[in-house]
DNA sequence: AAGTTTGCCTAATTTTTTAAGGCAAAGGGA
DNA sequence: TCCCTTTGCCTTAAAAAATTAGGCAAACTT
């Protein structure tokens, strides 16, 4: 469950470059390589590392709008609307919150017609609060790893 | 800018596992190795992948919760309150929207003290509004890769 | 105090990646 | 239309990296 200095610098490393080598991960912990391996199967065993992914860049294929839409499912639609969100193809990321608006949802869209027919979608159902991504001040990171 | 049905399926792959050798995504893909490097490195050159990256579980490494909060700075205020946000280690994402709500920002806290804490940190200079995650119906993935 | 586990090492083998060279189809211009 | 360039792929060989095996010492367990 603890991390030591060493996972941390592994993770942060990987975090930047998830392909990096073990020969390069060993060379910035100063472990061998078999170690470094080591390290990294019981990180994923243990769940830290819940998987080795990577960021698409959405306008590069095609999706120039983003919106972050807070979505609140009229009585009785709860779980159709959440099912209906995990379907959109759109949505990358839904979050169940607490609060009024039940899920945040983020979409990826080609047009902002696209966003109007998805939102119709659902408009019977949940009301919906929408933003458009203006700008990221803090791509995904990770949080801090100090103990 | 625009993806063949290779492309489609050598993001998909990597989205699940970005760990995958060249060998295996030439023989999924069917095609050789050195023509997958160079798809890749093109990709990449592209900027349709952004970066090679892992995923890390916030619960395994201390976070117990995780937050969406909204953030409206005050008249005057708006580009100390990004800074501040920037600056949070546990911001991990953060995003300038549309709408009345300027900021929304992903946290991810060890404790509910630690949320009032950073939110007092902020509370004189912008409005905030927290939801607590409470689920995540759709984990972070690609949208359709469809053309 | 003996036994076990953990975490690391080195060395050897296997696997993967990269580099080089070539070929054919597609695109562009004269 | 024809030639030339580019693109995208291939194979083979060389280089680099990952994995496996075996061993050792320190830290827990009983």
């Amino acid at each position: 469950m603890i991390l030591d200095e060493i996972d941390r610098r592994l993770l942060s490393m990987l975090a930047e470059n998830a392909r990096l080598s073990l020969k390069e991960l060993a060379a910035t912990t100063e472990l061998s390589s078999p170690s470094v391996a080591e390290r990294l199967r019981k990180l994923e065993e243990r769940g830290v590392i819940d998987a080795f992914t990577i960021d698409v860049n959405p306008q590069h294929i095609g999706y120039s709008l983003q919106a972050i839409v807070r979505v609140r499912p009229l009585p009785g639609q709860l779980h159709i609307v959440e099912r209906l969100i995990q379907e959109m193809p759109q949505c990358v990321e839904c979050d169940k919150v607490t609060g009024d608006d039940c899920f945040v949802v983020r979409l990826y869209l080609r047009s902002m017609e696209e966003l109007d027919t998805l939102l119709d979608g659902i408009a019977e159902r949940a009301q919906t609060n929408t933003s458009l991504v203006k700008a990221t001040p803090v791509k995904r990171r990770l949080p801090g790893l100090s103990p």
